[in-house]
DNA sequence: CTTAAAAGTGCAAAAACATGCAAAACAAAC
DNA sequence: GTTTGTTTTGCATGTTTTTGCACTTTTAAG
């Protein structure tokens, strides 16, 4: 067992259960704890892992509260839209969920295109006042602060009563294996019921999202139409996406 | 169950409800209370969470937006503020119409006044959302945009299934024979229904806007219980209101 | 004032850790 | 092939962290 071996399987480990303890890991790879102590310093030290009495977590690339995502506004984010834009077609209803890049889209439809836009996120309802020719529909419901949207059994019966055409979010974690996931349990039901009424479901989001874990599964894999993502996805990933039948769209980083 | 795991839970547990007890932690974590006790000292020490006896409550820390906006006031609506917020108290829940004078009731509750509020427009909820410790209930449906509010079948059908302890509105147009009325069908709608949900209604507005009539009647005179206005209100309105049975209160117009 | 729950304190056992050291494995130079 | 130097690994040692229990003190509600 070579040691760069080692620490793969440790990362593998950890992607795949989100933590990990040195004794377990010590049985599994058949080396003292000792070794596998010095192994996760090493990889804390590298930042690829989080270090903690005991063993390690997958480190949580904090979600960044809305407001503050608000006050530094990502250009980079404007990749996607053209994508996103093409799909569009007039007398559609689609939904438009909370996140900075669905926001972006919102703030971005073309002035002259007539659509019924529906969102759960007040900031994209009050970003759409403006526009002349989408008529905006509110999902109601307990307003949720950590993902700015309205949750609860409340949004979800209005959001059964809707069928929409094109749904677009934003990836917060998509794994070919574990399907499309969110941080929050509350959050994950709504998005649940959102796709579940929806003709064709879109994620929009950065490589780095693809590949990646969260606690909460919204819907496997499978049930997801259309990626768009930029430049840098694993093509072991990338193949294995579109032998799901998923239509991957890759546009340019920045 | 590893430490750091334990406290990245009990975090998750706080944004999730607010708010979390000791014991319960205990019970879930299958730890005993000592030790959630110390991690709660912990977390408190590294200002996660506000530690309180007997558990602890999500940061109602540094929301400078919220403060700031407080430290702007119009003065010309803020008298208005005093009479309405003198009504309420801590476990209310509330309708806090769509309005200039409504939003700015909204802006200036007490940070520390633990209330549910409700309303249609998504302005208001943007402004709530960084409240310590208010619950926000947006009410869903199609958004109208003159009046910056959600209308329709939904919005009237999601009311209904909510009672209200106090409902503010700001006075469109007030008249003792001919009611408490708006220009727009839809609108009054919504109003009416959100009426019949509350055990009190109170009105908010310049004295030149009661003796007015508009289009349509969202009630009668007499089902409203409250209204607040300013100096300045012909002295038979005054006692024909009043012999309604409805309060009255008049601010010193500025 | 009384009382029960919650919190602080000291302590001991177990687990996890850091460190130094030596054996083993490996690479590179001779 | 041997030597030299480096890296890796496991073990023994002592230290630190974590945790639950017994006990006292504080808190908050009636």
């Amino acid at each position: 067992m070579l040691l760069a071996e080692r620490h793969q399987l440790i990362l593998d480990q950890l992607t795949l259960h989100g933590r990990i303890t040195s004794v377990e890991l010590a049985k599994t790879l058949a080396v003292s704890e000792d070794t596998i102590r010095r192994d996760l310093n090493k990889l804390g030290e590298l930042k690829l892992l989080r270090r903690v009495h005991g063993g390690a977590l997958v480190l949580q690339e904090d979600t960044p509260d809305y407001f503050d995502r608000l006050s530094t506004p990502d250009p980079s984010k404007k990749r996607f839209l053209k994508p996103a834009l093409d799909m569009l077609e007039a007398g559609q209803t689609i939904v438009i969920d909370s996140g900075e890049t669905c926001r972006y889209l919102a703030q971005n439809l073309p002035a002259n295109l007539p659509l019924t836009v529906v969102t759960g996120c007040p900031l994209i309802v009050q970003d759409l006042m403006q526009h002349p020719q989408v008529h905006v529909i509110q999902i109601g419901g307990r307003m949720f602060k950590p993902a700015m949207r309205t949750v609860g059994n409340s949004a979800i019966e209005m959001i059964k009563q809707i069928r929409f055409d094109l749904v677009f979010m934003g990836i917060c974690a998509f794994h070919v294996k574990h399907g499309f996931c969110v941080s929050y349990l509350e959050e994950a039901e709504v998005l649940r019921a959102t796709i579940e009424q929806a003709d064709r479901t879109v994620l929009m989001g950065p490589h780095d999202k693809l590949d990646k874990t969260m606690t909460f599964q919204i819907v496997p894999a499978q049930k997801i139409h259309h990626v768009i993502t930029d430049a840098g996805v694993r093509p072991d990933v990338q193949t294995s996406i579109q032998a799901l039948g998923i239509e991957l769209t890759i546009v340019p980083s920045s």
